[in-house]
RNA sequence: CGGAGUGUAGCUCAGGUGGCAGAGCACGUGCCUUGGGAGCACGGGGUCGCAGGUUCAAGUCCUGCCACUCCGACCA
């Protein structure tokens, strides 16, 4: 491709929109443009860097023996209602109506579309398993769309569900995925992390994520140096044992006067007791409206998801002051002794002695307060987050804490779809049974933001090879030289009979400018030809380090085969 | 959804106390120049987010709305 029949539109200045570096490069760069909040309109060179690779995607999805289709994206309200999640999915998800007044909805996935085709199609376990998958646009009314396209309400995504006679069988097929994916992000060139994960409002018995390490990511993830453990700190257990505080003698309970002295920090100065013998009490209202009281120690940090999953759930929130108010409860001096609300434990207070807590009196604490003696909760769970330093649950080693961009999630679902649409089989012994599932995504346009949060520098995007929209960026530094043209074109086309992608700069532009853009682009191989051909040479250049070396003319073909394996 | 902020040329922005709509970059033409966003000259480009209001006069003041960005809540 010649730039000048091509559309190159880079920006000098950063658009005051973008903040983070995929963002301001990709604008920049001119491989996408916005339409409107979380919305962009992918130019030549985006539409290039997405379609290599969604083709990565394919050919994997493909040699797992997954089926592609394409299912709509207008959706009719019925199915979901099937499932409930017309009602659940909230505000999230796009609805709109026909002529008719009928309901429709933009499908943000697509679990009920595809199960609805299973379940009219498949009648018999000879028909299973099977594996669909599509790449399309789905739609996310997000509340807060951000960061270019790494948090869009319009998204290109792969997502495949498979479908099974036994939850044997599905895990067959969820860890073939998993292997799969692995081989995805391999063969994309990113620096990744498989995690445990929660399964969220999707439902289904397990999952793993799969997260592009990059600074400042949304999902904070923990790991093990050691056994090679990793987890969503949603998702991962606290091994409470190693972080038990020693035994005490109990001492007599004791009711004292804190004024104003509400929080942690506050208790903390004040009766000079460290934060590990200090227990916050969390007053929560579940989605029915009852009230719950969970217990936390002052150094640990409450999950609410993990609170979700135990109560089962959709949603909660903390206590506002007024309905603190109404439940009778003093803001900042709210303890477990006397509560007439249901409390429960997070297990980091198990076997803690002597330790502090809310009077349910202002300005005043209790200390010395001991469980069982002084108060009994209903149950005592996991409910902290997983934080640096924490023991590993598997084997003990402090856990490394970091954040990451999720690329890919996959589900174990077992029947919770294939239930609620009663889709079913025949199985060898003649009965109906409803079909295992799962479900398994990667957010492509996502992919294309993490690979170049991953992969930048000052001057811009560094592609790596398998996804960047051309491979060899050929500079010609002066178009008026006609000898310079002329090596320039022959490069051109050597490269092109070699079957490089290739991109050559022809335009009449200062060399500066040449070099600025190719650098914004981020091709990642680059020949320049210019003064030197006098000299019979041009030069040889990686986007990655900017090293140049200069080789003969005549053996450019050969380092291009060395290069590229022509 | 709560909090904060911004809307003026394609982009980045300036336009005290109301008084002819501006700059740099980008774009067009010409000259000149060709190794890290060159220079000179001329030129085109505006519903000052939208709608009301105050005023002889509104980019500027008032009211309402809309859009966008950031922080938070939320986020298969």
């Amino acid at each position: 491709m010649r730039a000048s029949k091509y559309f190159i539109k880079t920006m000098k200045e950063t658009p005051a929109e973008a903040e983070v570096p995929s963002h301001v490069y990709l604008l920049r760069a001119g491989y996408i443009k916005k339409v409107a909040a979380g919305i962009y309109s992918y130019l030549p060179l985006g539409l290039r860097v997405l379609k290599n690779i969604e083709n990565i995607i394919r050919k994997h999805m493909d040699e797992a023996g997954a089926l592609e289709v394409l299912l709509p994206i207008l959706t009719p309200a019925e199915l979901w209602k099937e499932t409930g999640r017309w009602d659940v999915y909230g505000k999230e998800l796009f609805r709109l109506k026909d002529r008719h007044d009928r309901d429709f909805a933009l499908g943000p996935t697509h679990e009920e579309t595809i199960t609805d085709l299973v379940r009219q199609t498949v009648r018999s376990y000879k028909d299973l398993p099977l594996n669909f998958y599509q790449i399309q646009t789905k739609f996310r009314d997000e509340a807060r769309p951000r960061y270019g396209l790494i948090r869009g309400r319009e998204f290109v995504m792969k997502d495949a569900y498979s479908f099974d006679i036994s939850e044997e069988m599905a895990i067959k097929s969820y860890e073939i995925m998993k292997e799969t994916y692995h081989k995805i992000f391999k063969e994309l060139g990113l620096n990744y992390l498989m995690v445990e994960a929660d399964v969220g409002a999707i439902g289904g018995k397990y999952s793993h994520e799969f997260v592009v390490m990059v600074p400042n990511g949304e999902a904070h993830i923990v790991y093990c140096e050691n056994c090679g453990y990793a987890a969503n700190v949603e998702a991962a257990k606290y091994e409470f044992e190693l972080d038990k505080l020693p035994p005490e003698e109990e001492k007599p309970l004791e009711k004292v006067y804190t004024p104003d002295v509400k929080s942690v920090e506050d208790v903390t100065k004040f009766l000079n007791v460290k934060p590990n013998k200090i227990v916050k009490t969390l007053i929560y209202i579940l989605d029915d409206g009852t009230p719950i009281a969970i217990l936390v120690r002052g150094d640990r940090e409450l999950n609410e998801t993990k609170v979700l999953n135990y109560f089962g759930a959709l949603d909660m929130h903390l206590a506002t002051s007024e309905e603190m108010e109404k439940l009778g409860l003093v803001e900042g001096f709210v303890g477990p002794i006397g509560l007439d609300i249901p409390v429960y434990a997070d297990r980091s207070i198990e076997d803690l002695h002597n330790f502090v807590v809310g009077a349910n009196e202002k300005d005043y604490h209790y200390i010395n307060v001991n469980m069982p003696r002084d108060f009994n909760p209903v149950d005592i769970v996991d409910f902290g987050t997983a934080t640096e330093g924490d023991p590993c649950p598997v084997c003990k080693s402090p856990l490394k804490e970091t954040t990451g961009l999720e690329v890919g999630h996959i589900f174990l679902l077992g029947t919770k779809y294939s239930e609620a649409l009663k889709a079913n089989f025949v199985d060898k012994d003649g009965k109906e049974k409803p079909i295992v599932m799962g479900c398994y995504g990667i957010g492509v346009s996502r992919l294309i933001a993490a690979a170049v949060e991953q992969n930048h520098d000052e001057n811009g995007i560094i592609w790596t090879d398998n996804i960047a929209p051309f491979k060899l960026h050929i500079l010609a530094l002066n178009t008026k030289d006609k000898n310079i043209m002329e090596i320039a074109e022959n490069i051109y086309n050597i490269s092109r009979g070699l079957g490089i992608e290739v991109l050559l700069d022809d335009r009449d532009i200062s060399p500066g400018a040449k070099f600025k853009d190719a650098d914004l682009i981020g091709i990642p191989y680059r020949i320049i030809v210019g003064k030197g051909v006098k000299n019979g040479v041009v030069e040889f250049q990686r986007r990655k380090d900017n090293e140049k070396i200069e080789i003969p003319i005549d053996s450019v073909e050969n380092k291009l085969k060395e290069i590229f394996g022509g």
